[in-house]
DNA sequence: ATGTCGATACTTTATCGA
């Protein structure tokens, strides 16, 4: 089963890439982030015809997210729990049949964080606990479990081009990656990192300062995975090509092919 | 040092978020 994850940046502006790389890809599980769409306006017909289940997340203008799945949904459960007042769409989870058993997949759109003197960082910290201890629960169901995203993360030095330019940014700060630490510490496994030891394999490059054509990059995609979904990984790449099409996200999709 | 893009609205240019 092949699994992945994509920050779009905006399906209305990516619907015909997003399409070319699904058929081109063929996940039977897609993941996408910054759809920046209500529901009532995502074009989920476009991915029904690709014979795509589509569970959507959304809200006007920012955020959202959205799970496309060849197998059947079994299960569906929008935001993530810990704090009712919070309205950003930014997670969604569901739970995924297969002949092999089931995999639960989770798409994240975790807080960019900056500036980091407003109100937007600590917002990020406390969505980070949230999601830590929501992923505590999750883990003692003990199955196969897929935590796929933008996290908004550069876990180490390794995954950013410049380290020093980025000292200081919501993405890289030290309360950031002991936040997504404790996460990982949890029991999960870095999929990328599990398969490509090598560091400076990038997910997202910036729009401005030809950051692309200099690989000036960040690794802040990732896909966690519980033991019993460690266990069965095959593989895990980035789709750096679509980073070169027309029209572009500054996000490349990242995906993993489990034994399942 | 600067450089971009997408969505929105009392819309065609400014503002916000990233």
């Amino acid at each position: 089963m092949k699994i992945a994850t994509w920050n779009i940046n905006g399906i209305k502006a990516r619907i015909d890439n997003v399409v070319k790389w699904l058929e081109m890809a063929e996940p039977d599980v897609a993941c996408l982030q910054e759809i920046k769409s209500a529901d009532e306006n995502f074009p989920a017909g476009r991915f029904e015809s690709l014979g795509y289940n589509v569970a959507v997340h959304g809200q006007k203008a920012f955020n959202g997210v959205t799970i496309l799945s060849k197998p059947p949904f079994d299960d569906v459960a929008s935001g993530l729990p810990g704090d009712a007042k919070d309205d950003q769409a930014r997670y969604l989870e569901a739970v995924i049949s297969t002949a092999d058993g089931a995999v639960r997949v989770a798409t994240i759109y975790l807080p960019n964080g900056n500036p980091v003197d407003s109100d937007k960082y600590p917002y990020k910290l406390a969505w980070m606990k949230r999601l830590e201890d929501h992923v505590r629960d999750l883990l003692e169901y003990e199955e196969p479990l897929v935590l796929a995203g933008d996290y908004n993360v550069i876990p180490v030095p390794e995954d950013v081009h410049d380290p020093e330019a980025w000292a200081g940014d919501a993405l890289f700060r030290p309360e950031t990656q002991d936040a997504f630490r404790r996460l990982v510490h949890l029991g999960l496994t870095d999929a990328l990192r599990a398969c490509h030891g090598e560091g400076h394999q990038y997910t997202f490059w910036d729009y401005q300062a030809g950051a692309w054509q200099k690989d000036n990059g960040l690794r802040i995609d990732h896909l966690l995975l519980s033991p019993q979904a460690a266990d069965r990984l095959k593989r895990c790449e980035i789709d750096r090509f679509t980073r070169g099409w027309e029209k572009p996200s500054d996000h490349a999709p990242v995906w993993i092919e489990l034994r399942l």
